[in-house]
DNA sequence: AACAATGTTCATTTTTGATTGAACAAAAAA
DNA sequence: TTTTTTGTTCAATCAAAAATGAACATTGTT
């Protein structure tokens, strides 16, 4: 859950580690992620976290970039946990540093599918218990509205089925 | 925005009207109907309204849905009014009464697309003033990682391309 | 006209969810 | 071993979003 690749760096250039406030083009990264974060339900910090390394050119540690963006500790450590297990950071040493630092992973492919499999694939699985259940308490139902009730499950049957071919179906077409 | 056809019923069967309570098999179409509301991002009170209308044999008032759910006029009308816009019921007159009465959209493409066409688009449309504008900083910034920048742009503008053709994609492989 | 029925609006309250930061554990370095 | 570095956890706080309900408009009814 965690790749662990080296990573060689000299942490140069410009910018320099600590410095508790973000360039114009950096700020615009970030909101532009912090967006992206919101519009498919994930919290402001996310967003902000995965902005700031996707517009990194060397990988940055947890210090960097609690003081970068000026976010806790604690939303720190949070948002790269989610990052990582959802596949959008990567983790890479660099030399002389004890630190974990962290690298954007940036294809589109690996992105949407692992925010796929860690937020709808759930659904969808609870979705199948949850059509059975509808199912049984629909035979001790009112006879009256019987036949509504039938067609009415039966088409939650057939979106959920839709909906699970179109997840994979997605994945090819958006992939790599 | 409101297809106003005509739909006769003797409000009759079942369930009183006024009742303020509901069966075990509606509670269970509420609770699944919440549940995807909120998979979307859209408050719970959407899911409520929507899943009690979804399985109700016939068409429901306000007055009918705030008293059923235990909600708020106010929830009620604002529910009702995004449900509306976004296509996914539809009013329909009921004979010897006044109040506008509604029924459930249940056709998988209409709700999808109204869906994507609401929440999606917008922000899609959005993205691309601010690719513009992520060029435009992109011009006058530091030379040391000019070229990483480059290609970050590069690949948020291949994002947001693939984004959008996907989703005529979807829609056309959902429909109908 | 007066009244009743139906809906909407929006300032306040409530609820939910995100963020904080101090306390803690684990692993190097000294 | 003691100290420092690094990172996680989680109860408490804070902020954002949703729900409430009273006031208001509109339209129909008497």
């Amino acid at each position: 859950m965690q790749s662990l690749m080296t990573h060689s760096t000299t942490l140069p250039a410009s910018r320099r580690a600590t410095e508790g406030s973000l360039s114009e083009l950096e700020v615009e990264f970030v909101e532009l992620f912090v967006r992206m974060a919101q519009l498919v339900g994930q919290p402001k910090s996310i967003g902000q976290i995965y902005g700031l390394i996707y517009a990194s050119a060397n990988p940055l540690n947890l210090d960097e970039i609690m003081l970068r963006l000026g976010i806790s500790k604690g939303s720190a450590s949070q948002g790269l946990r989610f990052l990582r297990t959802s596949g959008a950071v990567n983790v890479v040493q660099v030399k002389d540093r004890r630190s974990d630092h962290y690298v954007a992973e940036t294809s589109l492919r690996s992105l949407a599918s692992g925010f796929l499999k860690e937020q709808i694939e759930p659904h969808l699985d609870s979705g199948s218990e949850r059509l059975a259940r509808l199912r049984e308490l629909a035979k001790n139902s009112d006879l009256d509205d019987s036949e509504l009730i039938r067609d009415r499950i039966g088409r939650l049957e057939s979106w959920h089925q839709r909906a699970s071919s179109v997840l994979p179906f997605v994945l090819r077409f958006i992939g790599r």
